[in-house]
DNA sequence: GTAAATGTTCGGGC
DNA sequence: AGCCCGAACATTTA
């Protein structure tokens, strides 16, 4: 599920914990989840802390436990969070659990592409600076896009919408979005775009991303009506615009609907 | 039974 | 040293 918009709204779900100091933590130690980092040692750090603080920067959220331990998540394909009393049970895909005075925060995530990180220290760890601005940041320039975009020349422009490196939050139903409303078809050459193309672009990349905001982080709504996103899940989808029907392929290894008429 | 799913990461080729 | 492609990861759902 999760792009920049579902990401932000799952980080909320634990935000009934802040303040509360960690009694308890119940991990799945040996789930690829937890690949990279020591899992008994994230429950020993976070023992008696309070849960200090939460940020979402593209697909990736932080978690602050006392002032230098830090849970870092990545939801990847089925994550999810999402806050639960203290009497419940855990199932077989609630991979970790905090448990806090009154709430426990839960980590689901039946496929395990997700990712928990743990790091301790003063500062936010190393992998979470080095995140670049979202679109709908306005530290995002049309400048930073285009030079990113030169280092990606030969990838088809939707495959370079998905790196996380320049794009931070998009994934593939906003990649779509966002090419069919700057009309720009998805297979064209990244180094192939024109000025004019570069500005659609920018501008559909930052309004796509406010607006998903908008609509999907505070309570998971629908993106706005007429939008490619209604249209994009079926193969009978059409465009919202004309009804022709949309076009499918598999492109930067993922399923990319658009429509040929708009897009060029 | 098979295919596909809102995502990264690795290894190999260029 | 980058850049680019395809396979791999693990599970559920259509």
């Amino acid at each position: 599920m999760p792009e920049l918009a579902e990401v932000e709204y799952y980080r909320k779900q634990w935000n009934t914990g802040l303040g509360q100091p960690v009694t308890r933590v119940e991990l799945h130690d040996q789930t690829r989840v937890f690949r990279d980092v020591d899992a008994h040692g994230i429950s020993a750090a976070l023992r008696d802390q309070p849960f200090s603080g939460s940020w979402a920067r593209g697909k990736q959220m932080l978690f602050q436990f006392g002032r230098k331990a830090w849970v870092g998540v990545h939801l990847g394909m089925t994550g999810k969070l999402r806050s639960e009393a203290l009497k419940f049970r855990p199932d077989k895909h609630d991979h970790l659990v905090i448990f806090l005075r009154t709430v426990a925060l839960v980590f689901q995530d039946a496929r395990q592409f997700g990712r928990v990180r743990f790091d301790v220290g003063s500062e936010p760890p190393e992998w979470w600076r080095k995140i670049p601005a979202p679109p709908h940041e306005q530290t995002f320039t049309k400048k930073m896009m285009a030079a990113f975009l030169a280092r990606h020349q030969r990838l088809p422009i939707k495959a370079t919408l998905l790196l996380q490196t320049g794009f931070a939050g998009i994934g593939n139903w906003m990649a779509d979005e966002i090419l069919w409303q700057a009309r720009i078809a998805p297979h064209r050459k990244t180094g192939n775009l024109q000025p004019d193309e570069l500005d659609r672009l920018w501008r559909s990349a930052r309004s796509v991303c406010r607006k998903a905001m908008g609509a999907i982080a505070s309570d998971f709504g629908d993106p706005p009506r007429g939008w490619l996103f209604h249209e994009r899940w079926s193969r009978k989808g059409v465009c919202p615009k004309h009804r022709t029907p949309l076009k499918c392929a598999t492109i930067g290894g993922r399923t990319t609907a658009w429509c040929p008429q708009c897009q060029k």
